[in-house]
RNA sequence: GCGCCCGUAGCUCAACCGGAUAGAGCACCGACCUUCUAAGUCGGGGGUUACAGGUUCGAUUCCUGUCGGGCGCACCA
């Protein structure tokens, strides 16, 4: 199956196709375009092609890979030819001479074995930019509107949060922050571990510790606290029989542990509140929908399955085996969904979310930003959600799986003494070396100023490192790299956004509807990149990998830094200066918009 | 044993249904601050994309195999 969520440049079909074109080409007065640059440029390529004799050969439009080579090529041709015995060169001039872009390219090129490069017109750019800066979307299209759940973060409450759980939680809201921006309903889900066999040992040790008067010192450490009552559960019996004692009386609903356990989950989440709020991260206690949530739901889940015959007795556990995953020999995977002593798994909780999320809140697509290590674990349960009805087809279920955060070993990120690091130690580390590095690089600078700089970059920092990498794989983290404030990194661009800002605060007089007027490269290369924000918006959606915003804004922080040595903005004069001013706003506009989604605060100042 | 992921410059990472001479950053060498914040810009060196085949006009990308690494796989989550 081929997921298309937003592709509307991907449809084929000649009539769909045609269609499109006529409510663009009828639509002139619009104010915000109709589609992205590329699937502007890539319909009118199809359409050449279509005229040229070839209607089903794809356009293949790209951002050219080399200055030299135009600002979009359309690499088609050549398959077509092939595919049609035709010499590439001929049928590229054919297209060419069908390739209607006026307005839009100011020349187009044959090369090579049969490219076409595509150089933008400096004033469908202007005008381009001009609209998005009177947009307070920047020019964003919205596409059709889904309702997404997205399932991320999602710690354990047994334990405080540590490093393993920064991955999905930033990149889940970079991801949120992305799909709200582009105009659906979000609908965020903190899937907590609230529920389990260790919550009958933390509300026994709850107790104990409130009969000495020491649960609330010991509460404000929650590895100690575990720890604490895991060496209680290991040396008295009497303790261990107790917390498993509790945890039948918490399952079947005893109030009096149920009290407990809600004091525990409470300051648990409180902990992890703490984190969010510090990280910035748009969690709160509303999305909070933990395993327990759906606890009344499980039998019922096992029952549908039964009833649809999908479930089979095996060694007393009831499982649903899958052909899908078979092994070599023909033999099915077995798919777990209640214990043989009757308990439910992780497998039966999933399933239980996925039937509410498709049935209560009305998903079109759920996101689950997990580690890939459970990969199988959602494949799975995919699976046994498409057979059992509890996400119809029309549901696009997706596993956002990302690697595992290493130390610079290569080895699973511990501390050194070989404990897991927890996060808001991990982040208040990081505001430490932004503010030592900030005190280096402007000692003079009030001590608020410098800590809310500090905090800024400190935490950017953190979250550029992950979300500037690709998210499958495995990544090293490393201080020096993240905070070494040179490169590709937070700093960097925000870095970029306060030269904008200083040039707004000495500019004294600015047009903010002045005209755009292109001529110098560096402008138009500025320009080509802003307006290609949408586009890697819509990948970012699409795929839901946020380095793709990432680097586009990098590379458009690194156009600017260009443009701002190469052409003087406040020594120019007249029109110049408003224009140069307008690409600068609207490049403020993006990097902060874009910032914005990746969930990095920018600064007047730094 | 079966399955999934990965292997790209000294290091950290890119490369959009297969596209042009594989790109950035760090580090290294050099140039540029009486000019809008030098946390910056410009230039230079650095690669058999693990290896061997195959598919084709074209392969880091797709297929097969080998080597190396990581991770999963029946009652934890």
């Amino acid at each position: 199956m081929k997921r298309c969520p937003s592709g509307i440049w991907r449809i084929q079909s000649k009539a769909k196709f045609s269609e499109a074109l006529g409510f663009f080409a009828s639509s002139k007065l619009f104010i915000r375009h109709a589609m992205t640059i590329q699937q502007l440029i890539n319909q009118k390529v199809q359409a050449a092609l279509a005229a040229a004799g070839v209607p089903d050969a794809p356009a293949v439009v790209q951002p050219s890979s080399k200055v030299g080579f135009g600002d979009y090529q359309a690499n088609g041709v050549m398959g077509a030819a092939k595919a049609l015995k035709m010499n590439p060169r001929e049928l590229a001039q054919k297209v060419v001479d069908a390739l209607d872009l006026e307005g839009i390219a100011e020349k187009v090129e044959i090369a090579g074995p049969g490219f076409i490069n595509i150089h933008l017109a400096p004033e469908f750019l202007a005008r381009r930019s001009e609209a998005a800066l009177k947009d307070a979307r920047l020019g964003v299209t919205l596409p059709a509107k889904q309702t997404v759940v997205i399932d991320y973060s999602s710690p354990n409450l047994a334990k405080e949060m540590h490093v393993g759980h920064l991955r999905s939680t930033i990149i889940g809201d970079s991801i949120a922050r992305v799909l709200s921006f582009m105009g659906h309903d979000v609908i965020r889900q903190n899937h907590v571990g609230d529920w389990g066999t260790q919550f009958g040992m933390l509300t026994a040790y709850l107790v104990e510790t409130q009969q000495t008067g020491k649960a609330g010192m010991e509460l404000g450490d929650l590895e100690t606290f575990y720890r604490n009552a895991k060496i209680r559960f290991d040396e008295s019996e009497d303790f261990a029989n107790r917390a498993r004692e509790y945890v039948v009386r918490l399952q079947g609903g005893d109030e009096l542990v149920l009290e407990l356990w809600r004091q525990f989950v409470e300051v648990s989440l409180s902990h992890c509140q703490a984190v969010y709020d510090k990280l910035g991260v748009m969690l709160t206690r509303d999305d909070v929908m933990g395993e327990s949530a759906y606890n009344d739901d499980l039998a019922t889940v096992v029952n549908e399955l039964t009833e649809m015959g999908i479930v089979t007795d095996s060694e007393g556990a009831k499982v649903v085996f899958l052909p899908e995953f078979a092994d070599q020999d023909g033999n099915p995977a077995a798919y777990i969904v209640q214990k043989k002593d009757g308990g439910f798994l992780y497998s039966t909780t999933d399933l239980g979310a996925v039937r509410y999320r498709v049935r209560k809140l009305n998903a079109d697509r759920i996101i689950y930003v997990v580690d890939a290590r459970q990969s199988l674990h959602f494949q799975q349960m995919f699976t046994t959600c498409r057979k059992a009805g509890f996400a119809p087809d029309n549901v696009v279920l997706e596993h956002i799986a990302f690697g595992t955060m290493m130390g610079e070993d290569n080895k699973p990120f511990k501390t050194r003494s070989g404990g897991t690091v927890k996060l808001i130690e991990l982040l208040n580390e990081s505001e430490e070396r932004a503010l030592n590095l900030v005190g280096e690089k402007n000692p003079d600078l009030a001590v608020e100023a410098k800590q809310q700089i500090a905090h800024a970059v400190g935490i950017g920092a953190v979250k550029y490192a992950d979300l500037s990498k690709s998210r499958t794989s495995d990544y090293i983290f490393n201080w020096e790299n993240m905070l070494s404030f040179e490169g590709n990194t937070a700093p960097y661009l925000q870095y970029a956004y306060t030269r904008v800002q200083s040039v707004f605060r000495k500019a004294e007089n600015y047009d903010a509807s002045a005209a755009i007027v292109i001529s110098e490269p560096a402008e138009k290369q500025l320009a080509v990149a802003l307006a290609q924000f949408e586009d890697v918006l819509v990948t970012v959606a699409d795929g839901c990998y946020p380095h793709h915003l990432s680097q586009y804004l990098y590379s458009l922080a690194q156009l600017f830094s260009r443009f701002y040595e190469a052409c003087p903005i406040l020594k120019a004069e007249g029109e110049v200066r408003a224009s140069r001013l307008q690409l600068a706003a609207l490049t403020a506009k993006t990097l902060k918009t874009g910032m914005d989604l990746l969930g990095i605060e920018v600064l007047d100042a730094m």
